[in-house]
Parts: C-alpha cells; sequence; structure tokens
DNA sequence: CCAGACGTTGTT
DNA sequence: GTCTGG
DNA sequence: CCAGACGTTGTT
DNA sequence: GTCTGG
C-alpha cells in the first residue's frame, strides 16, 4: 500500500464517522460544503490529491480535506522532501516526520476501498480490496500542518500508516494500510492519548474474513481515470502460457 | 559541539 | 535510470 | 501507486 | 522541531 484509494460514499461521511460513533462529550458538526473534486463519488484518489479525513478539532469531530503526502510542520520553504503517503507502523515513535504527527496528528481517512498492484515490475496489475459488505472503514492516518513562511498560508496534509498484510493480503503485497476497527477509530482520534504504546496497540492487520480482493483492468493506472468501470473485474486473461 | 537528515515500496 | 506530477 | 518527463536559447 | 552521525 498503497497509492490510490477509493472514496465512493461520499454522503455517508457524517453518518458513518459523527452520528453513529458519537464521542464523548461531542456533538454533530455540520462539515459545511465538501471540495469540488468530492461532490462526486471518486474511485482513483492519488497521492498529492486532497482526501477527506475525519479529526478533532476544537473538541469535536470535523470533516477536512488535505493533500494526501505528509508535509512535516518544520520543512523548509522549497525543502525537497520524499513524497509521506505512507508511514510504516514500526517507525511511528521513531522517525522525525512521524513522531509529531504521533501525538498531535492522527486522522482518521475514510474509504470504501483501495488498490494494491501485484505481480513482477514489468507486469503489474492492479487489485481492489474492500469490504466484503462494501461499507465505509477509515485508514489510520497521521497529519502535520505546514505553515508558508511568508503567506502565511496553512497547508494541511496527510500520511496513511501500514502494517503486516493478513493472510488475505500476503499474496497480494507484502504491506497493507492500517484500516482501524470502530471502537479504535474513537482512541485513535482522542486527542487526550498521548501514550504511545496505547496508541500502536490499535494498529493490526484488519480481519481478512471482513475483506475481499479482486483484480481489476489497468485503467486504473492512469491518474485521470475516474468513473464506477475501474471497478469493474478484469476480464478473463486470453490463454497465453503456450506460444 | 554542529551539520544534516527527517520516507516508503518493492527488488528478476 | 531516476525524478516529478497527479 | 503509475505515467511521463528527462532542456535551453532566444524570443513575432 | 528533534534526532543522528561525525
Amino acid at each position: 500500500m498503497c497509492g490510490r484509494f477509493v472514496l465512493i460514499q461520499v454522503g455517508e461521511l457524517m453518518v458513518r464517522f459523527m452520528v453513529i460513533a458519537p464521542y464523548p462529550g461531542g456533538h454533530r458538526q455540520d462539515p459545511g460544503p465538501l471540495p469540488a473534486m468530492f461532490s462526486e463519488p471518486r474511485y482513483n484518489i492519488a497521492p498529492t490529491q486532497k482526501v477527506l479525513t475525519v479529526n478533532f478539532q476544537n473538541g469535536e469531530r470535523s470533516i477536512r480535506p488535505m493533500r494526501w503526502g505528509l508535509i512535516p510542520s518544520w520543512a523548509k520553504n522549497g525543502q525537497k522532501l520524499p513524497l509521506n503517503i505512507n508511514a510504516r507502523d514500526d517507525r511511528l515513535a521513531t522517525a522525525g516526520s512521524w513522531r509529531g504527527p504521533l501525538r498531535n496528528g492522527r486522522c482518521l481517512i475514510p474509504a470504501d476501498g483501495y488498490y494494491e498492484w501485484t505481480g513482477p515490475k514489468n507486469n503489474r496489475k492492479p487489485v481492489f480490496i474492500h469490504r466484503k459488505d462494501g461499507r465505509l472503514f477509515a485508514f489510520a492516518g497521521l497529519y502535520d500542518t505546514w505553515r508558508h513562511p511568508f503567506s502565511g498560508e496553512l497547508t494541511r496534509s496527510c500520511a496513511i500508516v501500514t502494517t503486516s498484510p493478513n493472510s488475505l493480503l500476503r499474496p497480494v503485497h507484502h504491506r497493507m494500510p492500517v484500516i482501524l476497527e470502530e471502537e479504535a477509530e474513537a482512541v485513535w482520534l482522542d486527542p487526550s492519548i498521548t501514550h504511545v504504546g496505547s496508541l500502536l496497540a490499535l494498529i493490526q492487520p484488519y480481519p481478512d474474513e471482513y475483506m475481499e480482493a479482486y483484480p481489476v483492468g489497468n485503467a486504473v493506472n492512469r491518474v485521470a481515470a475516474d468513473g464506477p468501470a475501474l471497478l469493474a473485474p478484469a476480464p478473463e486473461q486470453p490463454f497465453l502460457t503456450e506460444k
């Protein structure tokens, strides 16, 4: 994981994350109009694009768009940094880019599924991975806020935590994104929790019995491609083994 | 002490 | 081959 | 993650 | 900002 994902049920965000899963002392909040790019479902969200996140802001959950690809708060203007779209779980507590966000910048990144590419480098095939029941879920995310040195403009950006794959995905890839169970979502978002061990304990491979994976066509390879057709199962492969 | 890094994935 | 852009 | 670029001078 | 390497 994970350089593409899907966010179809945009309209379910409020219900799923603000109402069904309330938190102590919190209340429902109107997220206001969503960014234009989320006025329609998205089937191919790529790094550097805006993603919708859920985080804690002024004592309540809030839905915010952020850039996918974390820019640390300490980055100098113009400094070249890696595209931080994934954060390895075993590096969260120590790596400079993650340590601060693990304490103060935890978020959820809602999605309906994601793509993983599998196979040899010159013949990689995209696979779509999702919940069997099709429900919205949330990746464990980290975010940071970067301040433009002159304009003062704030840029919020995020990364998806990765861990070892479950048994379903092990044949597909050697990493998988961290998907939180609903009880874990509230803990991950709770800003009062700063004990690193309590946070890392939430990070587990999502149970494979809830998930399903199937090959899709290579149209998703192009970042500009979008739409439900990307989720169509890949057509049967013709017999190529015999020359 | 200062200078420089600060990341991940995938690798026939 | 390696970096950048989306 | 994959696709696509990868560059400069001089300027109607 | 904070850690690591020298």
